[in-house]
DNA sequence: CATGAATGAGCTTTCATTCAT
DNA sequence: CATGAATGAAAGCTCATTCAT
């Protein structure tokens, strides 16, 4: 029933949360006004349970790709492909996250899952890559594993989402390579 | 006159465009709203205003960097810390400017300028850099621009604006390595 | 089972008719909603279900002191004693009826069973006391036993129900000759 | 401006708070509902202003009465029939009153005004005829007071406001006599 | 008999914006 | 130039009520 609203994603990230009008998310669902009332809080309650189902997705594709064998490095990359594979498969509610992501205040409750999604394990995962060699030590990983969350995001939002979009698996490449080795020559 | 507007930019950062009224932005500027429409077309008008300013000062910020001696590498690295500078000076406003970034659609003017003042500099930066042999060639300059722009935009904003934060020099010093060495060992 | 609203006169009286929602009155009766539906035919009918029951009350409570011996005087004092005895017993109700009482084209069936249960009684009994010489002959019964049923009701209401009530023997007394004598020394 | 708003009283006498809508006080005012808003808070404020404004005409004429020379019981007629008057002058706002005179938790300021129009000045006024000699010493001066108020009240009502309606003077005679001599022979 | 689930129909309130002065 | 006053246009949310089970 909840499920329902995941096809007014598409409304949140094209024209954010208050351009969205419950009528739109009524139309656009089939469900009426009342009834979305009746299921959830209100606007916000909907943007939030969009916003969860998205970071759970990006937390279980980080899982997997974290119990990947082989060395950090080697997961590191495959964390870069699970994390673009996401906004693939829900580039609406990816872009519609990505406008709350800085309002942290507005709702700790996404701050903190996004924590728990990925600022957390990948922080992990960069230690553990110091330890075994594969990857350079960090002075500060959980600030490196957000600057890697943000480029991932940014270029990902970018090049995927638009009609011309390059392939995922070209896009994953170059930008692991620049998530392990940087621009330097 | 218009300038007044950028004490503004704190109530577009922390609430966004909708739920900041225009009352609100006269109650801060100590303009009447009336006043305001004197100056301005409207609320987007104001909004707009503030990512001009801040894009241009970023715009400046990034020239000036690659107007820097040395080789590619090292006026990336300048780019990094000037960035980082912008969003250090304007941390409401930069953080008002996140939060459209990815509604491309919103207002082409903005991506219009993101573009002119970052990703395409930066992009060919990366291409003089792989000339230079100070930087590694990339197949995609403008993707992996956008990827820098995104790991100091977010790291940025998460690093510094926040209340007891680490210096600047610190935070540029880390993200400038990872931007150019990555993490791999 | 229709009794168990009884206890949400005090609802009705403390927010009235349209502030008191059917879920309030599930909520302080702990019968569901759609139950309720089952019983009365809306709000409006709970309500009236409320009145009615008062109204009786207060229809039986007149009757059994006319059927007292004495004077007209004398069961006049009766009535008022009486009548303070019903608001004490539903407080909440009384007042929730006291509403409406000048709303009176909202419910004619109200007006009318006032009409029944007291102004028309008390004007009886104002015509038998002039028979009898134990009351003064009034030019208009019903007018003086409207000013009489409005004198009751409205100190009943303000003297006994909040919290620091008199006794109702000590009201009830100087309610009485008022009525029977007036101020005049 | 505030003003216009009395031709309103009409509608909250005759349908109550609720059932009248801000769209019928636009209507029957002409002026805007948003213009509404601008003057008020909201509803419950106009219905407050409309209530503040027939308790101090009641105010203003229970104090002319009470300015009358003569003796207390001379002057308590006076109250009497100024007090109709004002009923008479303003029935659909009386009447509006009457609905909440019950519902005193909801707005202490009503009960605080009431208070001060008319049990205040006439218990006091009720202590000095008991001086004078001209009225009955009785116990509870403010009790007797409010059964004053009562009868008055809703004698007013009902003999003033239907189509119907009797002579002020008949009613007013017939009803101070009440009040001064009761109905006892 | 009873009731959980669902909804149609509105209404209050909020603002961006305008314009006469 | 600047602004206080006024308002048109919307939209979020609530609730009484229904009905299948």
């Amino acid at each position: 029933m909840r499920e329902k609203v995941l096809v007014a994603a598409e409304l949140f990230a094209e024209f954010g949360l208050d351009a969205t009008k419950m009528e739109d998310v009524a139309a656009a669902t089939g469900v009426p006004k009342a009834t979305l009332y009746y299921y959830f809080e209100g606007k916000e309650d909907i943007l939030a349970f969009l916003f969860v189902h998205v970071l759970d997705q990006l937390g279980r594709a980080v899982g997997g790709a974290l119990r990947t064998g082989g060395t950090a490095a080697e997961r590191l990359r495959a964390v870069v492909c699970a994390h673009l594979g996401v906004i693939e498969s829900f580039p609406a509610a990816s872009r519609a996250l990505q406008f709350d992501l800085g309002r942290a205040a507005r709702s700790p409750m996404i701050a903190a899952r996004t924590e728990a999604a990925f600022v957390e394990p990948v922080g992990a995962l960069l230690v553990e890559g110091a330890r075994d060699g594969s990857l350079r030590p960090v002075a500060h990983p959980r600030l490196v594993a957000t600057a890697i969350l943000g480029a991932v995001t940014t270029t990902g939002l970018n090049a995927l989402t638009p009609a011309a979009k390059r392939p995922l698996e070209r896009v994953a490449d170059d930008l692991a390579t620049f998530v392990l080795s940087g621009v330097a020559a």
